[in-house]
RNA sequence: GCGGCGGUACCGAAGCGGUCCAACGGGUUGGAUUUAGACUCCAAUGGCUUAGUGCCCACGCAGGUUCGAAUCCUGUCCGCCGCACCA
């Protein structure tokens, strides 16, 4: 028989659009509204995007047979810089940048076009459209769009956004730290840098200490330990600046100053002085007008800070030692110098950078930097501040560091200065530092109020699963203010100011409003569509006859927002949830009154190759298409749906995707094989109905699953164990099966296979002779009288006793048995047994147990106490399904012919008590005696 | 450091106080079928053992609670992910 997947699938595809399946629009249907973050259009997808969008598919097609009205819509994004920065590498020539597209089978002559960032936008829409189309992809078309302002209608949707943000004072202007390349001017996210990936600014203090006119800025982290100072360092080998710095002269090391300048302080170079010039002076101590002196130390370096920090030998480390050793070499005015102790903490001595150094002879040794995070972990969290340091005393570090650093502050003894610890370097090579960016406009998600109504759209939300919502909380919370606003890459002008584009994360959050009504939006003039016209059909606000605009075409797009609205599933990677779906709750409880506010989202692990994380480098890379080439997207989106779910990364497997290849085309050849052909039906034998309980509860479980988005469960229950069941079904009749229940099994398997597998579903739903089409069909229902797990547990029952079986022939090395008989457990023993599992739920004392049993199991009294004995030691032994013996009889006569065929002798069941066997005593009810010959 | 999720057989993974066996899928091995292979079917896949359906060991490690623990408690070790100006 031809089965060709990919054909089927194309067949169905062509099918899907001419009819026009998935173009959703209002009806008097219940409505489910589901989408995914659209994709960044700068390459192929691949099997990393295939999960998420398949979950969507699969939910939707789910909902779609539950009677629901569902409606997936998609899009694409290209604000932002990687693809203007990826034309420009073309335009350079760059040879990575121009592998990496001949890569995705691109050929040199068409490389050129790639120059002009719209052909990458125009390029990989298409060909994602096509890859999803491709894939199967439920989605309604009509409703895609770009991003940018490429997209007039849409840019006007945005400004309506950041219009109405403003209004409501979410949106201000402020300052604030990025790590900045100071060769390219720009900021340097984690993505574009060589070296330090995630390093961030953190907050050092300059305290100044003043010598005659001159300042020394001495950065550190512990200002606290100001207290305890006993002299300065500076680096005698190192180049220093004299300079004007807010109109004071500092003293700071050459890569110091560069950075002052980038954090807003004026700066200007006076001169140039050595290190070792400097060495020598007297500085006063700002906190307590000692004079202490300025020392050289070499551990000191340009890089961190200002190449100025003050000794606290008490308390750190690195100055003991080096003090100590200025202090051995008989160094002029060392030799008074006294460590100060300004921290106590319990369990530590006087100065614990003392003891901390034990055995550490000089600064360079590696030891010391262990020591010093010691230390300082140790006084941080423990450390009370001693009387020396004033109206701090009694402060933990904790409680005292931040008074003390605005304290100085506000009296001009300090200030801020943000540094990288470990050093960043850009893709351009340069090192960068910190610098504070003004002018730029911020979303205030720090803000308590707003934080507020986002915590309480979480809480009226359902999540997938439920496990993140722990996530969710503590993002909300930990959110700070957003800066929303970039200079360079494509995107929407910010409404107010032209001179800012509105960045990629911001742009991109409540736009899924944006599909409800996109497609009529089309018809109306651009020129006509501005706030108040958004105003209206999103919040029913203003006067409609003024907007100059169809009223027919305005209030069909007001209704369509209001029947879609709220989204009822978005679904996205866990990446996402620390900034885009969060960000997601923030702009829509903003926008939208609470009706519309998100009603659910799911959250996905990532894919993984061979169980290897996925690298584009490393070669560990698939597209979508490469995949669905190979496999059929059927079996692809199958593959990968019953490998994993939850938070659980998925697994792309190319040995299990062949193995349920094969078990679809199994199913695909069964099913039109044994459908609706004139087989017996009539009066349900007990394994018929055996297979009707199967069927139904793995309905209700798959259902179950298929809510909760679990589709590996519901593949599991749905379609591997109906399967297995199946199967046994056929072995245990010999073929003859019911005729009804059999086409049930078949309509239902292929209505629970539908959502991850459509096309070939589809193809056997046609071949089956329906003339309704598959996707539009009804999800199959369970009905809870078919469920008895009495049948299942007496066919388990009759299972373990061919196990059993088998078994002892193993054991008796009895190759080809003649005859084998089966002893069945006499009634007073099934008796025995529900009146033990009656008393073990009370008491496990041996001696009240026999005293409850033997009363009514008088006459045998020896063998009862022996199994009463056997059962207490071991409760779990205790069979729990103790039918009565005709029953198990029956159960079993029933199965003669089965076991008949299956172990090829003759078989006899014979009533414990009917028979002189010896070995016939040791039957147990479900579980009969055995003996072979 | 902070926050989240986890450690179960060869691999992935379910189980979350007792449901006579630690599901299910993949892999591996043996057998049947086949001219042969593929497919399909049956069986095995921690150890031991036997004319008897059994015993023992195992759910990161160590303790504890309980008649009974993969599951509950305490401690401990180890992974993975995120910590932002950006898709």
């Amino acid at each position: 028989m031809a089965f060709d997947l990919h054909k089927i699938a194309r067949r169905w595809q062509r099918k899907w659009k001419a009819q026009k399946v998935y173009e959703s629009d209002p009806d008097g249907r219940p409505k489910f509204l589901v989408c995914t973050p659209y994709p960044y259009v700068n390459g192929l997808l691949h099997i990393g995007h295939t999960y998420t969008y398949m979950r969507v598919d699969a939910f939707a097609r789910y909902k779609r047979l539950r009677g629901m009205n569902v409606l997936f819509p998609f899009a694409w994004h290209a604000t932002g810089t990687p693809i203007e920065a990826a034309a420009k590498r073309v335009e350079e020539g760059e040879p990575t940048q121009l592998q990496s597209l001949e890569l995705m089978g691109f050929g040199k002559d068409q490389l050129e076009q790639f120059k002009d960032p719209i052909h990458w936008i125009k390029t990989f829409s298409r060909e994602a459209e096509r890859d999803l189309r491709a894939y199967g992809m439920a989605i309604d078309w009509r409703r895609q769009f770009i991003t940018t302002s490429l997209n007039p209608r849409y840019s006007k949707f945005i400004k309506w956004q950041f219009n109405t943000l403003k209004k409501k004072g979410l949106i201000a202007k402020g300052e604030h730290p990025v790590v900045w390349c100071p060769r390219e001017l720009m900021p340097v996210g984690d993505h574009a840098r060589s070296e330090g990936e995630g390093v961030m600014p953190e907050e050092m203090v300059l305290i100044k200490f003043r010598t005659n006119g001159h300042v020394f800025p001495c950065a550190t982290f512990r200002p606290e330990t100001v207290f305890g100072v006993t002299n300065i360092w500076v680096n005698p080998d190192l180049t220093y600046v004299e300079a004007s710095v807010d109109g004071e002269h500092w003293m700071v090391s050459e890569p110091a100053l560069a950075k002052l300048k980038d954090q807003k302080h004026e700066v200007k170079e006076l001169q140039r002085r050595k290190g070792s010039d400097l060495v020598g002076a007297k500085v006063k101590n700002p906190v307590d007008g000692n004079e202490v002196p300025v020392l050289p130390a070499s551990f000191v370096s340009a890089e961190t800070g200002t190449g100025v920090v003050m000794s606290v030998p008490a308390h750190a480390p690195f100055d003991y030692l080096a003090l100590r050793e200025l202090q051995q070499q008989n160094y002029a005015g060392t030799q008074d110098i006294k460590p100060v102790s300004l921290v106590a903490v319990e369990g530590l001595g006087e100065f614990p950078a003392i003891d901390a150094v034990k055995g550490i002879t000089n600064a360079k040794d590696p030891r010391a930097k262990d020591a010093t995070q010691e230390v300082y972990k140790k006084e941080f969290h423990s450390g009370k501040l001693k009387d020396i340091t004033g109206k701090y005393k009694g402060l933990s570090i904790q409680e005292a560091k931040p008074r003390i650093i605005a304290d100085l502050k506000s009296e001009g003894k300090a200030v801020v200065l943000f540094e990288l610890i470990e050093p960043v370097i850009c893709r351009c090579l340069t090192r960068c530092h910190v610098r504070i960016v003004d002018n730029q406009w911020f979303l205030k998600y720090g803000s308590q109020e707003w934080k507020q109504e986002a915590m309480k759209a979480l809480q009226g939300l359902k999540l997938y699963p439920e496990k993140v919502r722990g996530q969710f909380e503590y993002v909300v919370d930990w959110l700070r203010d957003w800066a929303c606003t970039r200079e360079f890459g494509l995107g929407t002008d910010l409404p107010w100011d032209k001179n800012w584009k509105i960045e990629s994360l911001s742009d991109s959050t409540i736009y899924p409003a944006f599909y409800t009504l996109v497609h009529t939006l089309k018809k109306v003039p651009l020129g006509k569509i501005n706030d108040r016209l958004f105003d209206y059909v999103f919040l029913g606000e203003g006067n409609p006859d003024e907007l100059g605009v169809d009223r027919v075409l305005l209030d069909k797009m007001k209704a369509e927002f209001a029947y879609w609205y709220p989204v009822d599933f978005r679904n996205s990677g866990k990446d996402l949830v620390q900034n885009h779906l969060t960000f997601y709750l923030f702009n829509h409880v903003a926008c939208f009154p609470e009706k519309f506010w998100p009603a659910g989202i799911g959250v996905n692990g990532y894919v993984t190759i061979g169980s290897k994380k996925m690298s584009k480098s490393k070669g560990n890379f698939k597209t979508l298409r490469q995949v669905i080439d190979a496999f059929s997207p059927d079996v692809v989106r199958l593959a990968i749906l019953a490998s994993n779910e939850e938070m659980n990364d998925v697994d792309w497997d190319s040995e299990s995707a062949e193995s349920l290849r094969q078990k679809l085309a199994q199913w695909y050849e069964f099913a039109l094989k044994n459908y609706g052909k004139n087989g017996q039906s009539g009066e349900r034998r007990e394994i018929d109905r055996w297979m009707e309980h199967q069927l139904h509860s793995s309905i209700r479980d798959a259902t179950k699953a298929m809510d909760e988005t679990l589709f590996r469960t519901a593949i599991q229950r749905g379609f591997f164990d109906v399967q297995r069941h199946l199967k046994w079904y056929q072995r245990r009749t010999a073929g003859q099966m019911n005729q009804e229940v059999l086409n049930e099994i078949i309509e239902a398997q292929t209505l629970l296979l539908a959502p991850f597998c459509p096309h070939v579903c589809s193809e056997i739903w046609e071949k089956l002779g329906k003339q309704s089409v598959l996707v539009s069909e009804k999800w199959p229902q369970f009905d809870e009288s078919k469920i008895v797990p009495t049948l299942e547990q007496s066919e388990d029952a009759m299972s373990r006793t061919l196990d059993d079986i088998q078994q002892v022939l193993r054991l008796a090395k009895v190759e080809h048995p003649k005859k084998i008989t089966l002893f069945v457990s006499a009634d007073w023993k099934v008796h025995l047994c529900r009146k033990l599992k009656e008393l073990l739920a009370q008491t496990r004392d041996i001696g009240q147990v026999m005293k409850g049993v033997m009363g009514e199991f008088k006459d045998r009294a020896q063998e009862a106490s022996a199994l009463v004995q056997k059962f207490v030691k071991d409760p779990s032994k205790v069979p729990l399904s103790a039918m009565p013996q005709d029953a198990e009889v029956q159960n079993l006569l029933d199965a003669v012919p089965f076991l008949k065929e299956t172990l090829n002798c003759s078989i006899e069941v014979v009533r414990e008590e009917d028979s002189q066997e010896p070995k016939a005593r040791q039957a147990l009810p479900g579980k009969p005696a055995i003996v072979v010959q």
